[in-house]
Parts: C-alpha cells; structure tokens; sequence
DNA sequence: AATGAATGAGTCTTCATTCAT
DNA sequence: CATGAATGAAGACTCATTCAT
C-alpha cells in the first residue's frame, strides 16, 4: 500500500515555523476552527477575527502558518479531500470481495461518511470560487483520482459482467456525484425523510441504475 | 395555465420607485448584469460598482430598485428558478404522452436548459450562504415544488406501471439534484467526454435506476 | 511661452471620480494635508489617519482620488518640482538680461523659494526609497530637465565668457544641488546663522566656484 | 590621538548582556546586516526579521543587544560618523602640510571614502526623521564636530593667506555638504559621467569657489 | 428618477517586541 | 545567552450604502 507522493501534488502553504509538528498541531486547530466558521457562515463571512477566537489563536499566530485567508480554505479542503480519497483508496485495495459486494460496501461506507460530514462537504462544493487557481486545480485534481477509484470498481464489476456495458466514465462522474447528495440536498431533504430512508433510497438508485443484471436476479 | 400567487409565496423586493414598468425594466437590467458578474467572479467577489458598471446603472439608481446588495442575488435566484419551474410545469400540465415518453421529453429539455444555463445554477448551488433566511426560505420552497413536479410525473409513470416501486419521493429528489449534474461537475466533465455523452449518459442513468427499460420488456 | 507636455511626462495617478475640477480641489487638500503630515512626521509615520485628519476627508473619500498611499506621496513630490521646475523655466525664457545678473537673479530668487519650502525639499531628499519605480523616475526626470535648466544659464554665461571653462554638467548639478543646502543642513545652520548671512553665504559661494572673471573686476 | 569622551557624547543603547566583547561583535554583525538592508530597502521598509536573517541572529537574541529598532538605526549612525569624523581628525591632527596641500588631501581622500561609501551617505541624510530626539541630537552633534574640522581647515588657510575672506563658518557647511554631493545626486550623476570627472568636478569647485587658484597668483 | 461623490465601519495583514524553553 | 514561537496593536484599503444636487 504505497503512501500518496505528497509535495508533488500538494500545493504547499508557508509557514514561517520550523517545528513540523508544531506546524501540523496548529494548522489543525486552525482547520477545525475554519471547517466550523466557514460550514456555519461561509468563507467570506467569516473573518479571520472569527477564527481566530474559535482556534485560541492570535491572528499574529494565526499567521505564522498561513500566507493568505485563502490558505485557510485550501487547508480545509485538503484536509476532507485527502481523508475521502483515503477511505475510498483502503476500500478498494484491502478488498478481494465480489464487485458487487465491494460495491455495495463502497457506497455504503461513504454514505455513511458523508453524512457525517455533511457540511464540509456542501463547504467544498460551495467555495470552490473563492480558492486561487492553484489550490483549484490541485483540488479538482483530487476529484478526478477520487473519480477514477468509482471507475476501477466499476471496470471491476463490469468485467466480470455484474453492470451492463456503460459508458463507465459517465457513471463514475454521477456516482461520485451522487455520493455529495446528501449534502447538497439536506434542506429539501430532512423534513420529508429519515436518515434509513435517505441511505438507502440513494444506494438503491445507484445500484439500480448499474446493476441491472444482478438486481434481476435478485427480484427474481 | 393558472399564475403563481405572487405576493405569498414571494419575497417581496422592496423599491422607492412607482412605475412598476420601470422597475421591471431596471431589474432586468440589474439581473441581467448581476448574474453575468456573479456567475463570472462569485456573489462576494462581485461588488456594487461591478454590476453598476455592467448594467449602466449609478449606485444611487440601483439603490432605487434594490434595498440590500443581497436583494439583487435574491432577484437572480428568483428569475431563474421561476422560469426552471415554469419550464416543468409546462412540460407536465400541456403533455398527454404516455408517461415514459413524457418522462424522456422532460429530462431531456430540461437537461437542455440545464446545459445553457450551467453557470446560473452552479451560482445558485454555490450562494445558497449568502441569501438571508427569508429569501433562502423563499427559493427551497420553489425548489420543492420542482421535486413535486418531478414527483408528480414518476408517480404517474408508477401508476401505469412503468416504473418499479421505488421511493419515488426520494427518487424525485434525486433526479432533481441529478439534473444539475452537469453545471456542479462541469470541470470534471468537461475535458473526457463531450456534450453528447455527458447528455445521453445522464438520461441513461436515470432511466436506468427508474428501471425502465426493463419494465418495457416486462410489459411486452 | 509653451505649456509642459502632460500626459507625456507625468504619471497618471488613478481616481474614480470624473469631474476634473473637483478632482483638483480634493487633491490639493491632499496635498497641502500630506505635506504637511510628511514634513512634520515623515511619509511612513504618517497614516493614513493622519492626513484624512489634516484634510478634512473620510478614508473612503480619499481613497477616491488616489489608490495607494504612495500616490499621495507623489503628489506631493509633483506638486513641488511642477512649482520649481516652472519657476526656473520662467526665470530662464523672461529674461534677457546679461548672463551675470540672469544667474544672480536666478540664483537669488530661486534660494528664497527654497527658504520658503525647506520642509518640502527636505521632505523629498528623504523620502525618494518611499517611491515606486515609475514615481521615482517621473521625479527624476523632472530633477534632470531642472539641472538642464541651470546649465542653460551657465552655458550661456560661458559663451559670453563670463565664467570659466569648467564642466557646466557637473557644475550644473552641484548648483542645483546647492540649492538644496538650506533645507537639507537646516539643523546645522540655523543655531549659528542668520537668514542673510546663510543666503548671501551660499550665493557668493556659488559665484565665486563660477564666475572668477567677473568677481576679479568687482572686487577691484 | 585622545580617543572620544564615551558617555558624554555617546547615546548609549542598551543590553542586557554583560560580556563588552560579545556585545561588540554581536553588534557588528548587526550594523553590517542593519546597513545592507536599510541602504537597500530603507529603514522603514526593513523589518527586523530581514535583519535577523541577514545577520544570522534570532529576533530573541538581537533583541538582547538593543531595545528598539530605532536603536539599530542609531548604531549604523554611529558607525560611520564615528568613522568619517576619525578620519577628519586624522587628516588634520596628523598634518602639518602646507594648508592649501591639506585641504586638497583632505578632500581628495574624503571624496573617495564618500565614494565608496555612497550608498550608506545617502542612508543618513535619509533615515534622519527616523531617528529618536536623542540619537538625531547626538548624531547632528557629531555633525557639527565634522564641520568644524573642515573649518579648521579653512581657518588654517584664511590665516596663510591662501584663501579669501569668506565667512568660513557657512564655507565649511557647504563644503561638508557638498562631500555627500556624490550620495545624494548619484542618480543624476551616474548616466552622463564618469567617476574622474565627478570626483575632480567637485574639488575643482569647492577649490575655485575658495578662490584658492587666484590666491595663489596673487601670491606670486 | 438619476447621478455619483461621500461616508466610515470593518477587513486582512504585518511586524516590533516579548517570553517560555 | 540563544532560540523562535506568540502576541496584538495598528495600518492600509475596500465597499455597501446614503444623500445632496
């Protein structure tokens, strides 16, 4: 299990502190700070002032291991980006089970995850204007691994024949599209319908719209 | 065709203006210029003076038809899922098809207009922070009476058979977020596939989950 | 008697406000603010704060008619050589006396401008580093077109062989800076010497570095 | 050779280290670094941590040699008064020339020490405003100092005959300040001359304008 | 009703200085 | 005595909104 090659892909945010891990105990007392404002206000309504009081940092401090407030942002994302493509990495390469079991535990565990992480995730799809380029294409660029994760179980699951011949491109994109639609729909969704309901209405739809074959059998 | 009962489900935006022509025409104008500016730049990264400039409007002028800058994003919102909603009333209330054949007619125009109008609806998926609570209310409830619509037409298609027993509430939300599909994940999408795939894979996928194909075999 | 050739010679200093003549009330108010804040406290002393005090306007307001502080600083850097660089001209092209008497009336009346300014000139000694590239080098420009003016005088001085045959370049440029003595050893000077002896030093001085010839006569 | 009244004469910064030897090679290190930067960014554009780097200490650790940052500033002061005022008073103290062969030494080799010496010259006619009352009045004290060895000079001379009756007070201020002729017009000067012709343009100047030529005719 | 200058509260960011280790 | 992270006051600048003309 090779680990991810950082400083490559990684858009690197400056700090002025030497001690490594100093810098990594801040920065996450700064993104859980930041991940709290920004889900709770957004990016451009929270002020630095506002992170700073919920991380006990000074805004001196605060700038030690940023540049801009954008970096803040950059953080955050990087933060649940790399902890999705993480999760969906493990779920794909410590599993030997049938495609559509690894399928079905795929979409079930991010669901799961999803859910509990809700607002970060309306977060990343809501202030992708207010990243610079960089940190855009740094982060797209993790989508599109997370992406090509959805398609490999979906090249798996088709070859030995379990989902119809689709254009699996196309599916992956919508699922991992899907997967977001928890989060994205919560306000139409938590009057109406129960956390079960929700979960499992979604991993229907998707299971449905791939596994014709298998779903068959199953009504059968 | 009966009118929207303005004045209730609305949010009145107020004006110091009497004319009501006038006030139309200046909105539109603002609008028109405030959606380019915002979907260009975001709704922050958007100021007054941008969409003065645009619209060829002075602060004083805009301030006459608007009250906050917030105002204006209501307005861009509410032009555009006005005419989302009418679009789908229309293809429901003037449609006698058979409901598989009005199904398919509906995503795809919808999904036409979705493709003309991506940048609006990701600003709209995107500035849902920056409304106030009121015109917030005010959009998702325009937003639920599109599932309804939605809705409405799965459960015609259930009833005659045509689809499976799925949850169609659930499913209706779902392809109402799925029909936004292509203007959240327009960068992912737009470099592998073209308009035509990322089009028909769309309508597959959800005709697929529906299960409709399958029904039609199962009926003949 | 032609006017300078704006535009062509000067940085533009950027402002958002299009009446012209409201724009040169405002700036002057500036001026005369910054000014004095700058003498009294130098340029990174003082703020922003400091001259919106002096001249009356809000921050807001201000920053209407520049876009950086430094623009101010220029201003006023402009505001003076425009004064100096004008007066030279006028001492030059109005006057055909002989060369003698047109260097000793420049030299006379240009000193008492720079008794009356010494701040000023001071105050732009110091703070060229406070410049940008192109403020610094519409300053200096102006400052070689004043020595040009000063060689002038002493070439046609020379042709008339009034004075001897130094380098009127060099020459030029210590007199020009000469005439900054009194505002740059201010502190030095004024505990030992009277306004006369001071002006009246500084001009024999020069006289006699020029003009052997003619002081050889006078002093016979 | 009586070395300088410390103490009295001296503003004396602070520290709170206690080893004489460290302080001084400490500080050394600090008005060599101080003086790159500040020649090059100017004082205020310099920030301590610029100085830390360029001089290879902590902000911790040079704070332990100064209190402010002012005091830096009065140490390259210092620095070079102490060092242009010795080497006046060596010129003179060690001298017993003809009057008019030492003036020509003391400004031949004091333009030169000026020369290589431009950039930190300009420094201080700069960062004046910068200094604390004390330090400037400590400073402008030194200053007087060095112009009444240039006076001495003269008075020497004026005694010999070998110059003119001119008030030799006021002579002695141009000429001290006409030595940082060089510093302060460099910018005007180092396009259209070479160093030769700057050098001997300004000594012949001081020279003619001394009347030292004629003198000597005279004396014939 | 249109204009566009005025307003000033509020933002991000810097940086001299301190202090715990 | 060295280190370098912490501190927070203060500065430049913006921009939504108002208001006199």
């Amino acid at each position: 299990m090779k680990t991810e090659k950082k400083g490559l892909e990684k858009r690197e945010v400056g700090t002025s502190v030497r001690d490594k891990l100093l810098v990594e105990t801040r920065r996450n007392q700064i993104i859980q700070a930041a991940n709290e404002m920004f889900t709770r206000k957004g990016f451009h309504q929270t002020t630095i002032k506002d992170i700073c009081e919920a991380s006990g940092l000074g805004p001196g401090t605060l700038y030690n291991y940023i540049h801009k407030k954008e970096d803040i942002l950059y953080l955050v994302y990087d933060k649940l980006t790399t902890m999705l493509n993480k999760t969906a990495r493990d779920l794909i390469e410590g599993n030997d089970n049938e495609p559509l079991d690894q399928l079905k535990e795929f979409l079930g565990k991010t669901i799961d995850i999803v859910w509990e992480n809700q607002e970060s995730i309306l977060l990343m799809y809501r202030e992708t204007a207010a990243l610079d380029k960089e940190s855009l294409y740094t982060v797209l660029k993790k989508e599109s691994k997370y992406v090509r994760y959805v398609e490999e179980i979906l090249a798996r699951a088709r070859k030995k024949g379990v989902i119809q011949n689709t254009n699996t491109g196309i599916a992956a994109n919508i699922i991992a599209y899907l997967l977001a639609f928890i989060a994205l729909r919560r306000w139409n969704l938590k009057n109406r319908f129960n956390e079960q309901e929700i979960k499992s209405g979604l991993v229907d739809f998707i299971m449905r719209a791939l596994c014709i074959t298998d779903a068959r059998k199953k009504r059968r």
